[in-house]
DNA sequence: CCTGTATGTAAGTGCATGCTAACATCAGTC
DNA sequence: GACTGATGTTAGCATGCACTTACATACAGG
């Protein structure tokens, strides 16, 4: 075996996922991602097989990502939403993959649309049962459990959103925000 | 002159719209655009010159669509933000155009970037005023002005966002978003 | 009927794309 | 030092792309 064999997908992987995000599907073309790799086109296919399922990988790789970003309930309400927005403010607003970007095009291109929802499901889960979790606790007014969830998360796709398209407006201020929120919501 | 003659411009620029929300800036391929339209793909070329040009013309005018969604304040603020909603949630979430893609698509073609900004300029402005407005009557906290209207919009963004992108969540229950906004936003 | 204009049809050009084939190199293993 | 496996280099193929050219048709106004 080559020293670099790891490496070599790994560099792949990640100049795929920045391709994704940036050009658009059509747009991460296999000559662009093999450059900004830095290895020779036809290692692409021969690891990957197919342009299709090297960016099918990436993705699911970038959703395990996610797994990091905790949504375990502590006790502490206030706390912990101000982690939460803080933990998804970066992969949705800066981060170099940009999450919005490729969950754009996991939308539009067929094959990644699986990876993708492969990926997101158990976050989805973890957000849900969070708020759920402080419902019934008595913290966080009870139904309407997406309508709430929107409320906290959607101000962070909206400002990675605005920022993205327009490339104007600040970053948005998380502790008023959860405040915000927090007046809207609470019980 | 031919009795059509409005009528090419007009449908080339819907399915240049539609498929530009659908299949991004690449996939908008001049050949699906024509058919789409009904009409030979060498029209689109002699009426607008370029792919480009057609992109182009049909973001401004998408644009220029979403000046009827009035922002104008009334000295109702609950009445106001309904109605505001309801004008954004359908651009923005279900119309055909779908607001939400062009602007990731417009952000990453640099040929439709200076549309989409020409376009949405006068748009940002109003609700900037709106917001404004209602915080020098006393009815809004004052200051975070970039904040609160993040908090009002994000959500209908990232309703869209969710929808599209993973196909499922119920559509925004835009009363008890109102209400929620005023919860943790009003004076 | 004639002319001008908007459209359609057909064919094609040059280029970028995803992907393949053939051969060379280079580092470890035995 | 031969062998193996991962890589690089080069060339190429078929396809789809934006866009063009040439010619035919249809319809309106004079």
């Amino acid at each position: 075996m080559h020293l670099h064999t790891g490496e070599t997908d790994a560099r792949l992987l990640e100049a795929a996922l920045e391709l994704l995000a940036e050009r658009g599907y059509q747009g991460a073309t296999t000559r662009r991602i093999a450059e900004r790799a830095g290895v020779a086109e036809v290692t692409l296919f021969r690891r990957f097989g197919s342009k299709a399922r090297l960016l099918a990988e990436a993705v699911r790789r970038a959703g395990a990502a996610f797994e990091e970003v905790a949504a375990r309930p502590s006790g502490d309400l206030r706390a912990d939403l101000l982690e939460m927005a803080r933990n998804y403010q970066e992969p949705f607003e800066l981060g170099g993959a940009a999450a919005f970007m490729l969950a754009v095009e996991a939308s539009r291109a067929g094959e990644l649309r699986g990876a993708l929802a492969e990926a997101l499901q158990p976050r989805i889960r973890a957000v849900q049962d969070f708020f759920a979790h402080y419902q019934r606790a008595g913290a966080l007014r009870p139904g309407d459990l997406d309508t709430m969830i929107n409320a906290f998360l959607g101000p962070l796709v909206g400002a990675a959103f605005f920022q993205r398209t327009t490339g104007r407006g600040p970053r948005l201020d998380l502790e008023k925000h959860v405040e915000g929120f927090l007046g809207g919501w609470s019980a």
